[in-house]
DNA sequence: TCAATATGGTAAGTATACGTATCATATTTT
DNA sequence: AAAATATGATACGTATACTTACCATATTGA
């Protein structure tokens, strides 16, 4: 054929088709949930319910992503009521995250559909693979 | 602590942080290249190398994204004169796509390139464990 | 053959995702 | 304390990504 690698044997393509069906997985079974959150807000709710009163940065650097695509994220969790954002009294630059009543009631009602529906996501290897897989990617993205 | 699962922990989220380790190593190997592509525009250009004048429709299942998505980053391409654009004569509605000269050298030029940063998107693990690893993801993302 | 259906492409809308620049405010340095 | 530097947030630009709706054209079936 080419002298060329195979696109379908190289690591950013098949992980990139991995985070697609992971993705897809997510948003087909929030489909049925009280409050529709895309993966990103829900990591979201959850960081903000363990630690409340955090800034945007913070935040951003807890779930791994820029600033600028939490502040947009942020935009839209305070939008839909769940999320309060305060000017920080410590620095008036900081604007600090809480989650509101609703916040706290969807995250509750979401949350045992999210821990779910990870076990779908690599549903196409055994337990004992899925056990594998994890350790790896840990050890792949670890600091 | 919470009764909820630790988001770090969950399978959703770790594949995120990968993708997002892959597509950052990609980015920042391709600043040095002689022409600049994100990784999805180098796999439209590598398939379409293989496979000359197929549509875009066939282009998406290729590589396994929508029609919308392929439909703008042929765009680009095309804009950037990497590929060029036909009404194909089977089927008026389809548009078949080439390679142009151009987009025949960028991809020579970069396919090298490509495939050595591929080791270094798995660069915390062992060759044995990278190739553990791919076998994993392949039966993960299986059709 | 003509209606029903399917398919290729685009448009519009939503949501990530990140780089860079800018502004406001803090912190550090001199 | 003034200057230099760092940091939180936002704005803007670019590029994915996918859904739904729509139009044009093909294919299928009655």
């Amino acid at each position: 054929m080419t002298s060329r690698d195979d696109l379908g044997q190289m690591p950013g393509h098949l992980i990139r088709r991995l985070n697609q069906r992971s993705t897809a997985v997510f948003a087909e079974r929030m489909k049925s949930a009280p409050v529709e959150l895309t993966s990103v807000q829900y990591a979201a709710l959850d960081v903000l319910a363990r630690e409340p009163g955090i800034d945007q940065a913070r935040l951003a650097s807890l779930i791994a992503y820029d600033r600028a695509t939490i502040g947009d994220v942020v935009k839209r969790l305070e939008r839909k009521g769940l999320v309060a954002r305060q000017v920080s009294e410590q620095d008036r630059r900081a604007r600090t995250l809480r989650l509101t009543g609703e916040g706290e009631a969807a995250l509750a009602q979401v949350a045992p559909m999210v821990a779910a529906l990870q076990a779908e996501i690599l549903g196409k290897l055994t337990e004992a693979e899925q056990a594998q897989f994890l350790d790896l990617v840990r050890k792949a993205v670890e600091a």
